[in-house]
DNA sequence: GCGATAATCTCGCTCAGCGAGATATTAACC
DNA sequence: GGTTAATATCTCGCTGAGCGAGATTATCGC
């Protein structure tokens, strides 16, 4: 657990890459007006459409941590902006759905484009094995953090 | 490109555990009431103070992205919080050099620790060759987010 | 010495996000 | 079926992080 154990350099690189991907995100939406909650809302709700599900303003604040009042002013915020749209839900009014974009898809990827070259370009020089490998550490890392943070 | 490519199963892992990264450093700011940013001025303060830096507020400000009435302001927090003081340079006396406080260190491994020792525990499932392809691909990595920054 | 440059700080402002509570809709229970 | 509780969202007023502009103090080149 000290500074010289071998696993810890690869602590620190993790560190590294989390710390360099959030000022990709930042600078991102500093170029484009957005603030960096925007950035993250328009992850999750982009995730939340590929995964099927239907997201709501309640729901987006659980994953952001944001209270009602600034999850409201956050989704009057997308609206704005185009990236994100309300529509009340006829199954139960009091809910309601967040849409994303065509807008928001584009940013995102205009946003994860060029890193996702610059990623598969370094994977090129991988095997399929090792990029199991990698693919297993990565998800064992995630579970950690995970349980790392409900102790 | 698209979200078949076996690369971006990883790219997503990435963006994941990024994710749950900073979740885990907001948490830990709202439980001993610090902002976000206190927390990434804390983690790039212990890191000069390893590399043997100098840390001063214009250079703080510079990685955090902050203009220097920011700086000011959140060095005035780290100060009253007593995680950090200033002291002038006596060589050039415009300049203050920035302290990190022991309980700051202390902070820094009750954030990190635990999930330190989980993803130790899981590098133990893992051969030292393997633990060496994972170095390899995250550093390329780090490169290739550097990458896309600058262009 | 004197102007130019550099490092930090002060002032006034904007706006993200919070706490408290209002409003509207649905579910529960007798 | 009507009253009460629970749920989802929004409104209002406020605090405080961070910005732009500029003041202040120290150093450097001439």
């Amino acid at each position: 657990m000290d500074d010289r154990s071998p696993v810890m350099g690869l602590v620190h690189l993790l560190r590294a890459v989390t710390v360099e991907f959030d000022v990709l995100g930042a600078e991102f939406a500093a170029r484009h007006g957005l603030h960096p909650t925007d950035v993250r809302a328009l992850i999750h709700l982009l995730d939340a459409e590929r995964a099927g599900l239907r997201a709501t303003p309640g729901w987006l604040g659980e994953q952001l941590r944001l209270n009602s009042a600034g999850t409201t002013s956050l989704v009057d915020r997308l609206e704005r902006l185009g990236l994100a749209s309300r529509s009340r839900d006829t199954a139960d009014r009091r809910r309601v759905l967040l849409k994303v974009e065509e807008k928001a898809a584009e940013l995102g990827w205009a946003f994860f484009g060029p890193v996702i070259g610059e990623v598969v370009a370094v994977a090129e020089d991988f095997g399929a094995g090792e990029l199991e490998t990698v693919r297993r550490f990565l998800t064992a890392v995630l579970g950690s953090v995970g349980r790392a943070r409900s102790s």
